[in-house]
DNA sequence: CTCTCGATATTCCCTTGAAA
DNA sequence: TTTCAAGGGAATATCGAGAG
């Protein structure tokens, strides 16, 4: 080998979103990839399976299939939506090994295991492989760009490339890379991260959304705000009522936001009453708040 | 045109380690 | 404890360029 020097995973990813020539900074990712619709299918009966692709990557933990997904998604901003590149540059990309026979094995399998999600279409270009992308939705529909369309299937959320950027995509671990992607795609400014409901919804293991939580929280860029009481008939205490932290994203996470939710944000008054069991009784869930418990020493 | 050779991609097999 | 992805090594397939 050559003492050659090699470009690095920063330098390589800068490249790559560089050449993307996005003015926004931030990648489009439609919510389907997270979660599929939950309220009613085509033929007008309720359907029980909501969990996107993004489950079937993080319940078999494919880190590296995650990873390489979302810089496709970023790199392919218009045309075909397609992406020539050597297998060493996306291998470069991904921190992994620098040695072109490895590497060109490395990626291409995660490029089968993409395809074998219909996440992306693989065609020969030369030497090289030509990767374009498929609709977020795992249908294997070719992409088309969501903001040119309305509707349910179109609604997104913007990943900043400060993921790739401020080192993001390698510090988190896989659940905080998945709990990140779904709580983004909730666009809302408060929500709350309840263990069994987001694996439910999410299709992640309860111990998955913990871990990714946990890691969020340590990080800084996820806040707890503040608790709320809402109705439960099978909370563990059985009083009936649950008591739940709602937090919010740090920048640069926090700029997803649904039209709704700007205007709920923009009437929301800016000191909230703590709440009593007595005035519970009178309210409806989820519209009061109680001052989150200071963190003790 | 076609054969050869080097470069690159793909796939299979195996071990290791982490998540469920 | 079980399952499965990551990743290394090796064999094979494919492509492009150059020589005859």
């Amino acid at each position: 080998m050559s003492d050659q020097p090699t470009l690095g995973q920063t330098e390589t990813i800068a490249e790559l979103l560089r050449l993307s020539r996005r003015s926004s900074e931030a990648v489009p990712i439609r919510r389907y990839f997270v979660q599929q619709d939950d309220r009613v299918v085509d033929n007008g009966r309720q359907t029980t399976n909501t969990r996107g692709p993004l489950a079937s990557l993080v319940r078999t933990s494919q880190t590296s299939a995650l990873d390489l997904l979302l810089l496709v998604y970023a790199v392919t901003s218009g045309g075909d939506y397609g992406t020539t590149h050597y297998a060493t540059t996306w291998s470069r990309a991904l921190g992994k090994s620098f040695v072109a026979k490895g590497a060109a094995a490395q990626v291409s399998r995660l490029w089968r295991q993409l395809e074998d999600l219909r996440l992306i279409e693989r065609a020969n270009d030369g030497r090289r492989a030509k990767v374009t992308k498929l609709l977020e939705d795992g249908s294997g529909q070719p992409y088309t760009n969501p903001g040119g369309d309305t509707g349910l299937r179109n609604i997104y959320f913007k990943l900043p490339y400060a993921y790739w950027t401020d080192g993001w995509h390698t510090r988190l671990a896989l659940p905080a890379k998945a709990l990140l992607l779904a709580g983004m795609s909730r666009r809302k400014h408060e929500f709350a991260i309840s263990d069994r409901s987001f694996a439910r919804w999410y299709g992640f293991s309860p111990a998955t959304v913990a871990r990714g939580r946990k890691q969020l929280v340590g990080e800084g860029l996820l806040i707890p705000t503040r608790c709320t009481l809402e109705v439960n008939l099978h909370s563990p205490d059985m009083t009936g009522l649950e008591t739940r932290q709602q937090y919010t994203f740090a920048a640069p996470f926090d700029l997803n936001l649904s039209i709704d939710e700007e205007k709920a944000l923009a009437a929301r008054p800016a000191d909230e009453t703590t709440v009593t069991p007595e005035d519970f009784l009178f309210a409806q869930p989820g519209r009061i708040s109680m001052p989150t418990r200071k963190a003790t020493a």
